[in-house]
DNA sequence: TTGCTATGTGAGTATATACTCATATAGTAA
DNA sequence: TTACTATATGAGTATATACTCACATAGCAA
C-alpha cells in the first residue's frame, strides 16, 4: 500500500503533470523554446484571449513550469526548467509507437 | 500563429498528459515500473475501487501510455512506453527547484 | 492630472473529470 | 447447468477546469 508521504508526492507530480496538460498551454511551452516573451505576444501566437492566456500562464508558475518577472506593463515568461522539453520527446515516442500500432491493425484487416 | 497541424499535434500531446496528470495514475504508473500488474491487484495496492481504478487504467491506454492483455478472468496491464519515466526524473528536477525557491524565499523573510 | 496599454481577476456558464453504486459481461470451476 | 470471480460500464452526483465578458490594477506618457 502508499503511505503517506508518496501521496503528497504523487499529488506534487500531478499538479506539474496538470500544467502542461493542455493543447494552449502546450502551444505556450512551444513558444517559449525559443525564448522569454510577453502575455501580449503569446496571445497573438496561441490565438486566444489575453485574459484567458493569462490565467494558463499563472497554473504553469503555480505548477512550477514557468517563472516570471515585470518588465515596465509587461510580464515576461520563461521556461524554468528546460528538461519540460525532454518531456515532449518522450511523448513524441509514445506517439510514433502508436502510429506504428495502427498500421499494424491496418494490415490485419 | 499555430498553424492547424500543430494544433492536432498539441492536442494529441496533451491528451499523452493528461493521461498522466492524476495522482493515482502516477501511483499506478510507479507501481507497474516494476512490472505488470491485473487490476485487482493495483487496485489494492493504490487503495482504491476497482471500478474507478479500471476506469483509470483505460484512460491511460487510451492515451498510450500502458497496454493491456487478458489471461483468463484478468486483465494484466504495463508500461508501453518507458520513457514516460523519465518524465518523472524532471518532475524531480522541477520539485527541487521549487525547494530551493522556497528556501531562498525563506532566507529573505 | 488624464488617457492609454498590459495584465490579472471576479462572476457566470459550459464542459470535463472523478468517484460511487449497481449492473452487465466474460471466463473459470464445480 | 449454476455459482463464483475479475473487469468494464451506465447512471447519477460532485467537483474541477476552461472560457468569455466586464472590470480592476499597475505602469507609462502626455
Amino acid at each position: 500500500m502508499l503511505d503517506s508521504r508518496n501521496v503528497l508526492l504523487f499529488e506534487k507530480q500531478a499538479q506539474i503533470a496538470k500544467a502542461i496538460a493542455h493543447p494552449l498551454r502546450i502551444a505556450i511551452l512551444n513558444f517559449l523554446k525559443d525564448g522569454e516573451q510577453c502575455v501580449c505576444d503569446i496571445a497573438e501566437h496561441v490565438g486566444s484571449e489575453r485574459s484567458n492566456v493569462s490565467r494558463h500562464l499563472s497554473v504553469m508558475v503555480a505548477g512550477g513550469v514557468l517563472k516570471s518577472r515585470k518588465e515596465g506593463l509587461k510580464v515576461i515568461y520563461e521556461l524554468r526548467t528546460p528538461c519540460i522539453l525532454e518531456f515532449f520527446s518522450c511523448v513524441s515516442r509514445v506517439l510514433e509507437q502508436q502510429a506504428r500500432d495502427n498500421e499494424k491493425l491496418l494490415r490485419i484487416l
